[in-house]
DNA sequence: TATTGTTATACTCTATAACTATA
DNA sequence: TATAGTTATAGAGTATAACAATA
C-alpha cells in the first residue's frame, strides 16, 4: 500500500489515517535500510527486547512486546533459523524456553538499531528537534494510558 | 494483539512500535463505538473521502485514500452492500465508475463520524490540548512530507 | 495500445483452538 | 488441573497478475 495520497482529503486529517501512514512511511524507510542486515524492522523489535534486561521466556518477551505466545513462537523461529537468538529449556522449569541473542544477534542488533533510528530520523526530517520529542512523547503517552 | 504490554521495555520508545500501538489502541476504542452504526474504521474512512468534494471514480478514490485500486473495489463493495454508496457508469467516460454516498450513506456517516471523533478524544485523553493539537500536527507533516 | 474496474490468487500478520510436555 | 510452547488453521488486509469493457 502507498502510503501518502496525491491530493490529501478531510480523511487525511483524522487520526486512523494519520497513524498508518506514519507507520507505511516508516516501514518505506526501514525497509532498505535494514535488508543489508538481514532482519526486518519487526525482528530488530524482537532481538532489542530480548537483549534488554533479564534473560526471558518466549510468553515474558510476548507479553512486554504486547503479541500472542503463538506470535512470539514464529517470530522467536524466524530469528532462531538466522542464528541471531538461541532457545534454552528453563532448568527451573522445563515448560519455559529462555530465549537469548547469540553474539551474532547482538552484532546484528547494534546495526540493525542504527540503521532503524537513521529511518526514523528522515521520517522526524519535517520537524524541529522540540516537535519530534513532543511527538514521542505525546505517542508515549497515549500508548501506556490506564 | 493486545495494545500495551505489562511491562515496558525499551523496544517501546521505538516510533515503530509507538505507531503501531498508538493505532491498536485507537481501534479499541473505536471498535464499539462504531458498531451500533453498522460500520469499520476503514468505511467510515471511505464514505468520509467519497462524500468529500466532487463526485470521485474508483480510482480517484484509491489514490486520494492512498490505496490499491483493487482494495478500493473490495471497500465499495462493502458499502454497496449496505446500501451506502452508489456505483454509477460515468457517461463521459463508461470504463469509470462515479461512487456516491447514499442518503442513508451520509446519515451514518455524520453519527459514525461523531463516535469516531469521541474514540479519538478519549485516546488523547492524556494529553492536554496543545499536545493533542501538536501530535496531529507532527503526525500530518511526517505522512504529507516529500 | 492504454486505462478502469474486476476476479482470482497469494502473501503477511495476527489470533483461536487443540495438542504435547511439564508442573 | 493448569501452564509453556507448539501446530494447524482461519481471518483481516493488502497486493500482483490476468481479464473484460471501453477509450
Amino acid at each position: 500500500m502507498s502510503s501518502a495520497p496525491e491530493t490529501p482529503a478531510v480523511v487525511t486529517r483524522r487520526l486512523g489515517y494519520l497513524l498508518k501512514h506514519a507507520q507505511l512511511r516508516l516501514a518505506e524507510l526501514q525497509e532498505p535500510l535494514l535488508a543489508p542486515h538481514g532482519v526486518t524492522g519487526r525482528q530488530v523489535a524482537v532481538l532489542a527486547l530480548l537483549a534488554d534486561g533479564e534473560p526471558q521466556s518466549q510468553q515474558e518477551a510476548a507479553a512486554r512486546l504486547g503479541v500472542d505466545r503463538t506470535t512470539m513462537v514464529q517470530l522467536v523461529d524466524e530469528l532462531e533459523d538466522k542464528a541471531l537468538v538461541r532457545r534454552q529449556v528453563d532448568p527451573a522449569d522445563r515448560r519455559r524456553r529462555i530465549v537469548t541473542p547469540t553474539e551474532e544477534g547482538l552484532r546484528v542488533l547494534t546495526a540493525a538499531t542504527e540503521a532503524s533510528e537513521e529511518a526514523e530520523r528522515r521520517l522526524l526530517g519535517p520537524l524541529g528537534g522540540r516537535e519530534a520529542d513532543g511527538l514521542r512523547e505525546a505517542l508515549w503517552a497515549v500508548v501506556h494510558q490506564r
